[in-house]
DNA sequence: AAATAGATTTCGTCC
DNA sequence: GGACGAAGTCTATTT
């Protein structure tokens, strides 16, 4: 079986740009480790100095630069953007746009240490649980999960204020909002679960109010506070 | 110079093991591309069948897994993690734990047709503009772009609902509460501006209201329809 | 360590 | 293409 790499280890600057040109071109992944600067321009602006980096340029149109620590790259560019390589004052110049909104990145590396380009095949799907969607799923098979005679009427139902999570009703014929959240809310959840009660009041003119229950691990103290001033509940419940 | 890059091209699991823990030890940046399988367990839980991913690990203790596509890893650990490379089966597992919350990613290679280790110096800061916070300070220097009487009294001033962005009084001493955004604001923002409006009403038990502003490009339909049932303000302005 | 909100958030889904 | 909200969000800041 043939290798789908192409790398080169401290490369002359041609190169490099070589390698990248082709590794573009052909639709591989391409990375570039080396010195280099970096600037952009879009929705925000920056500039980055000298240092070393790791960057990654996708088929897709996506460019991440990474530097040593963390998890997000230090600049990058999204999906759809459209890439070009080519050598000024002896610097690597890769340069990466799109419109819509208009950005552009440009990374200048005064030496490249190591470049590669690698063929991908990615058949596979990302299987994932534990996410918002399974615990509705468990709510509509076990809705005495929320409480004893909870009946779920309808998900993503439409109100004045966006789609609702959950829609149904208690025991007593009661309007019932729920709000999941698959981990510990803080006050932003709650001013979501009462901006759908508020909405659906108004749209059901209902007589007896709305009632809304915040669905969740747990929650803040702020939060909590916010749940008993405008007279909502919540329901503790792992993902 | 000598070059602080150590890679293999087509290596066999043992070299690539050896490369990779000889790069985790030293804290290096490493990098492996070939096929492999993906486990993680933790806050959520996912798998991912076979197929060709680049990986790479930070000596912060970050694990990046990612395909051919889009900004965001398809697997990932984040910052602090404790890796440990080794071989099973003739395959090359890559395994990074952390504790609180508990969480493990297991990466396991097949085949490796590439490994490289990187030593890694950047003493830069990104410098970035265009947030948030450089649309406050605008604001501040210039309070006219709200309403010719604005005066901004305080920033991240505290309210039982969390603190505000600019606290200030317009020209008729009545209280202003800002709410900033960077960007076109939905019905979130809204939702967030009345939290701190209702609490600083209450707060300073005013008898004349205290005014809310949204500040931002734009707003959508929802925003702007939610904005006026709630009796509050919005003021275009690009950061 | 927990809480709170921003982010060049990105990503999916629905309209 | 815009709008809306989730995310294994991550990250910085403050308590």
């Amino acid at each position: 079986m043939t290798s789908d790499v192409r790398a080169r280890i401290d490369p002359s600057i041609e190169t490099a740009r070589s390698v990248v040109e082709a590794g573009l071109d052909s639709g591989a992944v391409v990375t570039i480790f080396g010195e280099c600067t970096v600037e952009y321009d879009g929705r925000a602006a920056s500039t980055l100095g000298p240092g070393d980096r790791h960057v990654m340029c996708k088929p897709d149109g996506t460019v991440l630069v990474h530097t040593d620590e963390g998890h997000q790259p230090v600049n990058w560019q999204p999906p759809g953007c459209t890439h070009d390589v080519s050598i000024t004052d002896d610097a690597l110049v890769l340069d990466s746009r799109r419109d819509n909104p208009d950005e552009q990145l440009v990374v200048t590396f005064d030496a490249v240490e190591h470049v590669a380009a690698f063929d991908v095949t990615d058949p596979e799907e990302l299987s994932l649980s534990g996410t918002e969607e399974d615990l509705r799923q468990r709510i509509l098979e076990e809705p005495s999960l929320i409480e004893p005679e909870f009946t779920p009427l309808a998900t993503e139902r439409e109100t004045s204020a966006g789609a609702v999570d959950v829609y149904g009703e208690d025991g007593d014929g009661r309007a019932v909002v729920l709000e999941l959240k698959r981990r510990r809310v803080g006050p932003d959840a709650v001013g979501q679960l009462a901006r759908y009660v508020e909405a659906l009041q108004r749209d059901l003119h209902a007589d007896t109010g709305v009632r809304g229950i915040l669905v969740a691990p747990s929650v803040t103290d702020r939060a909590r506070s916010l749940l008993a001033e405008r007279e909502l509940e919540f329901v503790a419940l792992e993902p």
